[in-house]
Order: C-alpha cells, then structure tokens, then sequence
DNA sequence: CGTAATCGGGTACGGTGTACCCAGTTCGAT
DNA sequence: ATCGAACTGGGTACACCGTACCCGATTACG
C-alpha cells in the first residue's frame, strides 16, 4: 500500500525469476483470499486464477521464458495492461503460479499411507521428481520467499506425517527433507537443463559430445589426467540410474542414523 | 561457421542464462585455443580474458543480472559492439566464465592429498560450497552444455583420485560425486536465493516470515495441519547445521555400501 | 603502394516489465 | 432519477536487453 512503484521497479532490474518481490500482503491475500469482490465498478473480465492457469499451461509447454505479459495477454484475449488489475507484477504471478503446481502431487493420492519412513522417503522423492520433470520451470523460480500457501503447507504435513516413524529430533527431519530433495532437484535439474539445451541449439547430447571428442582425447593422451584416462568406457554411460544410487545411498545413511538413535533409546548413557 | 545468426537469435529468445547454445567450436577454440594473433589488421585492444575477468568481477559484485553487454562495454571503456569481435555472443561468455570460476577451488591446494575417501569427500563437498558461494551466479548457468576446458577436466581427476578407494565399480563414483553435488548445490542455492530476496526487496527474511506469521498460526489452529502444529518450537531454527547433517548422512550412506563391496570381496559367491 | 583483413563502434530492431494516464462502466448515496 | 465514486479495460511510452548490419579507420602482406 504505502510502497507503490519504486521497490518493484528495482525488483525487476534484478535476474530472472525471483518470488516474493512485490507486495507480500497482496500476494497472501491472493493465496488464502476470500475473493470477495467490491460492490462498485464494471464485473471484472478476468481473474487472478484464469491468468495463473494460462500462465502455467504456457510455461509447461514452452518454458518460463515464454511467459511475458503480453504474450499472456493475448493468449486471454486481452489487453497487456490488463493484467495488473489482478495481479501487482510478475513476481507475485510466479509466487501463485508456484503454489498452484506444489499442490498437485499430493492432490492425486489421498490413499494408503506409506509403510514405513523408507517407502516415504521414497515415495516423498519420486513425487518431487516427478512434479519437476511436469514442470521444469520450478527449478527456475526463487523459492526463498515462497509464501507458503495451503498447498505447499500440506505438502509439508505429509511428508513429515510420514517421516515421524524415524524417531530423530524435529529439526533434523527438516534435515531429511531438505537433503532428500537437494538431491531430487539436482538430478532433475542437469535433466531439464539438457533438455533445454537441445532445444535451444537443435544439438543433440551426442552430436555436442561428438565435438568435444578431439578436444578430450588429446586430453587424455596428455598425461595430465591419469585417473580419467584408465576409466571403463561405460562410466559416462546412462544406463547406469544415478536417481536409483543416490537415493538408495541417503535411505543408508539415513538408516545407520536411526539405527544409533534406537540403540541410545534401549541402552542410555552408555 | 556455417551457422550465422538464425541460431544464435533462436537461442536468446529462450530463458535465462544458458550455455553452449552457440559454436561449440568457437568455445572450444576459445578454452583451449592458443589465442594466436591474425597477421592483418589494427592490434586488438581487448581479449577475451579481459573481458571474461570483467564479466566474473560484474556478476560477483552484482550478480549475473547486471552483466550485460552494455554494462561489460563500459566497464571496458569501449563500444558495446566492440565486445562481439572477440566473442560470439553472451552464451559462449558464460561458457567462459564458468570454466574461468571453476578451476579456482583446484588451483589454490595442489598440497597433500585426503587421507581416504570420506576425507576426500568432505573436502569435495566444502569446496563446491565455498566456491558457490563465492560466485552465486554459477547457479543460474546451464551447464548441460558445458564445454569441458582444462579447469572442468583437472578437478574431475582430483575428485575422482579422491575416490578411487572407495573400491566401487566407475560409474558408481560418478554417481557419489553426482550425489554429493546435488546436494551442495541444493543448500548453496537456498541460501543464494535468500540473499537474492532480501537485495531485491530490501526485506530481511525475519521481517518477510512475520508478514505470513497470522496466516500460519490460522492455519496451525485450524487442525487441518496435526503434526506441522505438535512440532518443537526450534524445528526451523537455523541454528541446526543442515550442510553437517546432510554431509554426514551421505558419507555413511556411502560407507554402507563400500562395506558391503568389501565384504563381498573377501567372501565371493555368498 | 595497393589492397585484403581486421578492429572499433554507431544505429536500429524486436523483445521485455511496467508506470502513467484516460475513457468507459457500474452501483451506492442522495 | 441523478450524480459521482469506485472500479475495469487498455493504449502509450520508457528504460532496459541481445545483437544484426554496416561503415570507416587501421594495419601488414604481396
């Protein structure tokens, strides 16, 4: 209210996708509103919820990049300046844009609760990789200041309903989550990034690869990497599932923890 | 060569900041190259390297939003255009200054190696975080298209040296070294974004969570969120070391499974 | 010395987010 | 019934961005 203009025109001077910029009560009031229309004035044409819809079908098929104002504009049949009737600025479409996806995953299977913290992990790190292979922008967006809409807090609620089990302490299941998915969105994001590679350059990964060849052969000829030159030809293959390793490894290690925990719990002070 | 223009224009319509999207050979001249003068023409009075170096000192000091061609021109004292003599476009300048930024971490301990692998590891892990952190904007590149140049390729061989003792078949170390770096990447870029917000709306994030705190504690109180309302007040503490947590949880994941390697060694055909 | 090759860089184009402003619409108060 | 406040729609304009295109100045080879 009191900060009109300034703050956000130094905002959007700033990188590409960054949440929380614009007015933060806005965007709350967006996300938990009533919707209450005031009396006066013409009925509205549009709304804040058919903008973040077109915004997210436009950004799942063709990238984040493609969601400009006025592209949005003409997709809703509008005029650009429109827009900002509904929404204060970009920033606050992408905050909306983000809670409306985080909900998803978790809107699809209300069933059977996992049966143990594993199969939650589990269960907990395919959900997150999937979401981000259906919309690879997420990983473009700042989610410092995510507002925490009742999609991503119920998000949250499962995940550590199905964490509890573990027995550690409160903080360190946020441990979990936060390592379990750093991890996720690493994977999906060297995906995302090469497929957007290809799409960018009409390059294939091979056809790429295929002009380092020479570059990397002298390379390795030169001595100067004895460890990389002795490799087995299959150590840059894809076959092997990294998601798979990875993911068993933090379940290990995670495990041993829980293990110790049990133990302090039978025999204290040891 | 053959490829003017057409590309290069396709490439910059798309997001943020990618890599690679122009000629890879042109990159690789430029890695790798032995920057031998042409015969003809007026001495040039700028390089790559000198502009590479302006464009790191730009993006560390204000991030990867502020390096643009204009901006890097004037830095340098010269035309805008002038830039594009020496480089291809704004896509092969970051392939340069990511493999200028990466081969930092390597070049500053040449000294002794790790004890073992966990010691190689930890060490892995803190200088990916430390280098992140010197240079947040390495998050914002695309690096399926990374051009290997030498810097990419010497720390590889380290991590890799680090690793060999590990007794795990080759791709398995790629997919620790994956593992690891996902995950370092994954709390570097949260705290990246954090600082990100709090540059771009002047708002501390202490500040920024009592905006939401009414909307939380309605929500707490509606009972929808049973076990996020039972949790200890310090759950979202920052005293708790999640880099320590998380690294410790990857290395005895690993340690499981390098003991079960070993154990299969000593007793074959169980 | 001519000329081919290279350097420096100005101008222009199509893209972005959005500030600012005005015209048209609708409803509450009088 | 009428007036005006509150609201919607949206055109225009500005400051950025990357870079295609082109021209004049400079240099060294034949």
């Amino acid at each position: 209210m009191t900060n009109d203009g300034t703050t956000a025109g130094a905002a959007s001077k700033a990188d590409g996708a960054a949440t929380g910029s614009g007015d933060i009560a806005r965007s709350l009031e967006l996300l938990w509103g009533t919707g209450e229309r005031p009396s006066r004035g013409p009925k509205p044409g549009l709304s804040p919820d058919r903008i973040v819809t077109a915004a997210v079908a436009v950004a799942d098929a063709e990238g984040l990049a493609a969601v400009s104002m006025r592209r949005l504009s003409t997709e809703l049949g509008t005029g650009t300046m429109s827009l900002y009737r509904y929404i204060p600025g970009k920033a606050e479409l992408l905050d909306l844009m983000l809670d409306r996806v985080q909900g998803e995953p978790f809107a699809v299977r209300p069933d059977e609760p996992p049966a143990d913290w594993r199969a939650a992990i589990d269960r907990m790190a395919r959900g997150h990789l999937d979401n981000l292979r259906r919309h690879p922008w997420l990983l473009k967006i700042n989610q410092a200041r995510t507002v925490l809409g009742p999609s991503a807090l119920r998000g949250l609620e499962l995940a550590l309903t199905g964490l509890r089990g573990m027995g550690l302490r409160d903080p360190e299941l946020i441990g979990v989550i936060i390592t379990v998915n750093s991890f996720v969105e690493g994977l999906a994001r060297t995906q995302a990034d090469a497929a957007e590679a290809v799409a960018q350059t009409g390059l294939s990964d091979e056809a790429f690869w295929e002009n380092q060849r020479p570059y990397l052969e002298r390379a390795m000829l030169s001595g100067a990497y004895p460890v990389m030159a002795g490799m087995a030809e299959d150590t840059f293959s894809s076959d092997f599932d990294q998601f798979e390793f990875g993911l068993q490894r933090l379940i290990a290690g995670f495990d041993a923890l829980v293990g110790e925990r049990a133990a302090e719990r039978e025999a204290p002070r040891t």
